[in-house]
DNA sequence: GTCGGTATACTAGTATACCAATTGATAAAT
DNA sequence: ATTTATCAATTGGTATACTAGTATACCGAC
């Protein structure tokens, strides 16, 4: 990093599509907490602020809305799910029954699992410096070339989708929890181990203890900082 | 039918809210084939033949492009998809592990099935008269009201959305196979059977062996009757 | 104090008109 | 026959306006 960041005048590159870019935009903001659940999300203020058009944005909400990130109300506003302990228990068991069916598969097919190397690598050193946002990207990258892997793309855009409930879960819960990228590391490798032995229960097995790890998570101390809103309070 | 059916002016009502009611005159007319795989789907001229704008008709298209039922190429048009093999054995074991884990759920839980009784009342009269049409209906009540019960409301949201390619490569395999709702109305029984005795692996596999049964169709003979095509040529 | 009505402001859904950028086909030129 | 120029069609996005629910604060009657 020696030279400057570019700076992004409006966040927005007007040269490339605008509704995914919202929706990136959105999604982290509201699974790292900067947008806590019940902030209401309204698109003329944000269309401004972002210097675009209502359209797009609300091509981005339709999306959040539909993965259930935000709950559109007609005539009311979009606001920012709650935290629901059961529709984190269901993305859980969706996520698992999704990614197990992918690793049975690749260990069905004994598929090869070389460009899962220097994903591992990577997350080793991360592991190792207990690098946990270096980590939570590595861990994305993990489980979509699984799903590649095993030719299920679908499998994956679901997976995806849901994620967000528990991606939003375990950026609340990760601070102050050591080795907790250590353990998901070795869990990895586990799975590996389970595929490359061709043993797809043990596969299945492994990917849904994997997932499940999340619930053992307290599900108290939700994140209260740095509240951001969009609507006739903020700008 | 003593009284003759309303006659829709424009088929839509206009006193609702638009855009659910024209995707599911798309995923409707998609899935039953009389917008074959290639058919152009252009807004402007379906907005005015719909007499809406445009604005509402954009949101279906997008549901149906993440359905995958379409596919919208920017500046050429929305497409509706190809047959796909590999994609219809996708959304079949996406559906299988969600459908799974919703009766293997339901089996742990013991939960009471009563409120089936009534659907499969209906399914029993259906598949002894060979109406198929009438148990694709009760069909997929049967399996909302699994996940219904199985309080997981977002797996039967993805398994709906899922189920459009399966659903369309039935729609044109089923004619001229006899006993074929009768076949899927003993499945169903065998389901509920196991799920009542308790064993989570039984409903499971009742459930994936219901669900892989589409597979056993040929992929050959796809339906060529009643096209109808929106845009330049037709209107 | 409580209940009921009212005024007001805010919001998503829809409609309409328009422009930009790009694609694909057609026509023209070589 | 092949390349090039032209042109129509299409989606993505912008801008604006209108509609009809909804929330909220306020006021008055009792």
């Amino acid at each position: 990093m020696t030279t400057k960041a570019p700076i992004p005048s409006s966040k927005i590159d007007h040269t490339a599509s605008i509704a995914p870019q919202v929706y990136d935009y959105l999604r982290a903001r509201i699974v790292d907490n900067r947008l806590p659940p019940g902030t209401r999300i309204s698109e003329a203020p944000l269309a401004s602020k972002l210097k675009i058009s209502r359209t797009p944005l609300r091509v981005a909400l339709q999306q959040l809305a539909t993965e259930g990130l935000i709950t559109t109300r007609p005539q009311v506003g979009n606001i920012v799910a709650e935290f629901d302990s059961a529709q984190l228990l269901e993305a859980v068991l969706i996520r698992a029954a999704l990614e197990s069916a992918v690793v049975r598969r690749l260990a069905n097919a004994m598929i090869d699992l070389s460009s899962l190397e220097s994903i591992m690598a990577v997350q080793e050193r991360a592991a190792q410096l207990d690098d946990y946002a270096t980590f939570f990207i590595q861990d994305e990258a993990f489980h979509a070339e699984l799903a590649r892997l095993a030719d299920m793309p679908r499998a994956w855009k679901i997976t995806h989708s849901i994620k967000g409930h528990v991606d939003r879960q375990r950026y609340t819960m990760m601070a102050g929890i050591p080795k907790r990228s250590q353990r998901a590391f070795e869990e990895h490798l586990r799975i590996i181990k389970e595929i490359r032995s061709g043993s797809p229960s043990g596969a299945a097995s492994a990917m849904r203890d994997h997932v499940n790890s999340v619930l053992e998570l307290d599900l108290q101390g939700h994140g209260k900082d740095l509240p951001e809103t969009y609507g006739q309070n903020n700008s």
